[in-house]
DNA sequence: CATGAATGAGGCTTCATTCAT
DNA sequence: GATGAATGAAGCCTCATTCAT
């Protein structure tokens, strides 16, 4: 027990030390990989916004692949913690998708990078690792995708949404919440993002048909 | 008489031929950028996938670069005219949204290759080409974006769509458009991805929200 | 007999034409390698400023090599002639030298391109061509230095020349000659570069020492 | 204390391994450029005469014109000095320019590589590098021959010299001076060389007419 | 004869990775 | 742990040479 509560709170210094550059390597990397791509973008340049020597980066990563695997895999990591934290299916199904959107776009203004490079690698970077970690990948995806289909479907159960295909439905979100990710819809500051995501919600509930007017008569 | 109108309309055997082998290579290229992506692709393999050799690239296209930004400009024509034949603002917009769906996913089914590459390298590929010419690429791309908005307005303005925010509903319908592209939806065949489109423009126009049958009541 | 008049003096059309168009390739070689060097001079300029196709230059030459030497061959054998006529042996050697100086100078105002070849490959291309045909070469040129040097011995016999060790001598006057070669000894015109040789003449006869003057006294 | 000193004369360990291996690139460059000429030389080569890889040249130079460049540039800094310590003007003019021919003798049987290579490349290299590096050398190679024609005026005002245009005799000298760079005069041993420079010498001051031998009577 | 498209060997250069210090 | 010099495989590109037309 001792040696648990150790290992989650009480590192050494070098333990604490290597757990940080290995951060901040990760860190630098997102930086180049997002502005130039994985494969323009190389181990010096990384190391010099690290600010630590080309070779140090084999301290902490086996290799350029598995730099680029790391940064997606924490960010992974992440997100699945925050999306199973708002996505809880205890709300609202109206609330919780507007929570989602909401959180996506102040992330990105919090890490523009990271962002910049998942838009940017979202397709690209998966065709230059290894099968293997490619599955591994697809599966975690696969997992997170049915989780929304899920409480898609619960939604339509409750009454929430009406009963359409989850399937039709899950694209128009999922690519809307792509090219938020990408473009942030074009909108230079979060409150124009919100105010954004708060007529796409709307328009998603009530479709951009005008019967709804005619309907309120 | 005859050859003044060949001047014009025939091309001589040997630029009947150039043309011809200048569109290879670009099919192969298509086809190893969509698998690889840019930097990772080689021009060895691009060769081979054309039987031409290596030395040849370079009788059609100045260098990889010049190569890539071929693919895109040639797309980008066809596509042009392929949009404008379809958004005219003549027929309802519904139909002609739908149209634009349906044509696009006919079009991703007879060239799926360039479709991955599109996607692949949506924000990829700029990170590596000229400023000037990129900036080319953003202004046509602009333009197009422009059009789209401009047709909405119109439709808002017939009463055919109802009063929202043009901005807001940009980014669903191109995100929605990407994430097509991108993945097909998941479907397997044009037919599930028709469907699929037909479920999706019902839920653009009426929303996922209960309230319609509501309304209907 | 007939034979022999024809094949000095009536060549047919056909190979008439041949021995012209061999000469104007030979001519736009002799400028781009002047300009370029020989390794970086391309058979795609040489074709061009010659407006004939590169693969035209094999019908008349066996590859880039065998273009350079017919050049230096060719150029050979107008120098033999010509320094034969000059260095006889039946003037005085004064006049003799001179007589080259003065000849040299006017080809090199003539065809300035070849001179320019010359110097720029003076020994750079002997370093590119075949151990057989470099040997020829070296053959010829010493030939040529040991006429001089018979001459110059000569001159010295006849007392024209004062009693001093030849190969010293030689040295100086070939440097001299291939400076006038190189670089016109910075003249810009003919006139001004005759005036130079009548210097160089009169100091390599008497020296830059002051006794002369005392001498005179 | 000692270490102030090393900072400024003694460089690290690191700095010194690194001039010392810039150094042996240039000198295996210098062999291999002499041999080939700069466009035939390749880095391949020149890198397995230095004993290192292919890409260890590009830690010391930015590419094969720099390293060409380099070599000259050093090659400059070092004649420089060597001819300012010789050409001093406060000696007899007869005696420096012995020296000086000596002294170039001498070097060029310690560094004949770089003798070939300045000989081989003297003009043809020119074709090859910017225009901005070129006028670069021709500035600096200028300020050398006016620094020499100013040592000859001042013999000429001295009596050293008897009046004579400096122009005319600065091909002269220059023209041998090379043609000893380029073939040592055809001398196989520095005794050998020695001797032919001293029959210059006093070729050079008294001419090689007959009169001399007259005014001694 | 003449052309120029096609080839492919070979050159320059970059960069992920290793390793002695 | 940290460094950065060294490596060498691999990529892009050029160009002498060939050959079908």
């Amino acid at each position: 027990m001792d040696t648990q509560i150790n290992n989650s709170e009480k590192l050494s210094r070098r333990e604490r030390e290597k757990a940080l550059h290995r951060q901040q390597i990760m860190d630098a990397a997102i930086k180049v990989f997002a502005e130039k791509g994985f494969h323009a973008a190389t181990l010096e340049e990384i190391a010099q916004e690290a600010e630590f020597s080309k070779g140090a980066l084999y301290l902490y990563f086996s290799n350029k692949e598995d730099l680029m695997y790391s940064i997606l895999e924490d960010t992974f990591k992440v997100w699945s913690v925050f999306f199973k934290d708002i996505i809880t299916g205890e709300r609202k199904f109206r609330e919780e998708i507007t929570d989602m959107f909401n959180s996506v776009a102040e992330e990105i203004f919090k890490k523009p990078h990271l962002f910049a490079l998942l838009s940017l690698q979202h397709a690209g970077f998966f065709k230059s690792i290894s099968e293997e970690k490619r599955n591994e990948f697809i599966k975690k995806n696969i997992q997170f995708q049915s989780n929304f289909e899920i409480r898609l479907k619960k939604a339509i159960e409750n009454g929430e949404v009406r009963k359409i295909p989850v399937e039709g439905i899950t694209g128009m979100i999922n690519g809307s919440l792509f090219s938020l990710i990408q473009n942030r819809w074009n909108c230079q500051t979060l409150d124009e993002l919100k105010n954004a995501i708060e007529v796409f919600i709307d328009t998603l509930f009530n479709g951009i048909g005008k019967k709804k007017e005619v309907e309120g008569a």
